[in-house]
DNA sequence: AACCGCTCCTGATCGC
DNA sequence: TGCGATCAGGAGCGGT
């Protein structure tokens, strides 16, 4: 379940093989998985940047085009130069890729998704800033300046009776985290995820930037978490998964406290945390 | 207005 | 061994 630091490392594997080439669309395509709101062509696009924003990915394509990606639960970009290997199960969208406008394929990029939860956006320049979804509601990235104490403090005042867990997994709060780093960063902050986030002091929310900038810089500098599917654009696994403290280890042993983890469940995600070292 | 919970979807795992 | 039930969950959306 790629969150920001799959989504980087995903960004950051795809960048050196996909800058100043040239994407075509290949039939077939899943018309659940690919939405192209402006029946905009996607033919010989130069791509000139590859951008993330949250748990977004933005291929920005030359002829003011944007390929917006989110890649949900077990959507994976495969890059490869083999064109006669076979596509992975559940691929829906294939791209050729050249190194210039009418020269044959040289390597595909390939989207393969076994659930279809992820989704492929075509938008232009305009679209892209009015199109309605979530990638337009986006809060602070977390690994931006603007991601401070201060911020989170003003945020929570806004809903304050909200569990601090729903809080953090609220991308127009904070982009990027999923239900793995949400666990893992209440762990390390030893807040209980059901505290409202009212009561929450600004020493703690500064804890709160502390612990996330950290662990995902980790996690980042580490291929990201590899639980069930996740793969990077090279099909390469992450690394971090080795440093979780909680997250699917409920039953087990605290690693700080040698207590037995807990589970419970917050706005329908399964919670992890330790009832000593987190108490209310 | 702020939440809650349902929906999408398949594969892995579990209990009988 | 086989088969049905359960669980995993990000975002969107309808309901309260």
């Amino acid at each position: 379940m790629p969150e920001l630091p799959e989504v980087e490392n995903i960004r950051r594997s795809l960048a050196p093989h996909l800058l100043d080439e040239y994407l075509t669309l290949k039939q077939p395509f899943h018309p659940q998985v690919w939405i192209n709101p402006g029946d905009l062509p996607c033919r010989d696009v130069k791509v000139t940047a590859i951008n993330r924003r949250g748990k977004y990915l933005d291929f920005v394509l030359d002829s003011n085009l944007h390929l917006v990606a989110h890649l949900r639960m077990t959507g994976r970009f495969t890059y490869t130069e083999d064109l006669a290997s076979p596509c992975l199960p559940h691929t829906h969208v294939i791209f050729a890729v050249s190194h210039s406008v009418g020269l044959p394929a040289h390597a595909e990029l390939r989207y393969s998704d076994p659930r279809r939860f992820g989704r492929l956006i075509l938008l232009n320049d305009t679209e892209l800033k009015s199109y309605k979804f979530g990638y337009n509601s986006l809060g602070a990235e977390p690994l931006s300046p603007d991601f401070t104490p201060a911020y989170l403090l003003t945020a929570a005042g806004k809903h304050p009776h909200a569990k601090i867990k729903s809080f953090l997994l609220d991308q127009t709060v904070i982009a990027g985290l999923g239900n793995i780093y949400a666990d893992e960063i209440l762990y390390a902050c030893r807040l209980h995820p059901c505290i409202p986030v009212g009561s929450i002091s600004e020493a703690s929310w500064e804890q709160v930037v502390n612990e996330t900038i950290r662990l995902l810089s980790l996690s980042i500098a580490n291929h990201g978490t590899t639980f069930r599917d996740y793969r990077d654009g090279d099909g390469k696994r992450g690394g971090f998964q080795s440093l979780l403290c909680v997250y699917g280890r409920a039953g087990q042993a605290c690693p700080r406290c040698n207590g037995i983890l807990a589970t419970t469940r917050i706005s329908g995600r399964s919670t992890v945390y330790c009832p000593q070292c987190q108490a209310m």
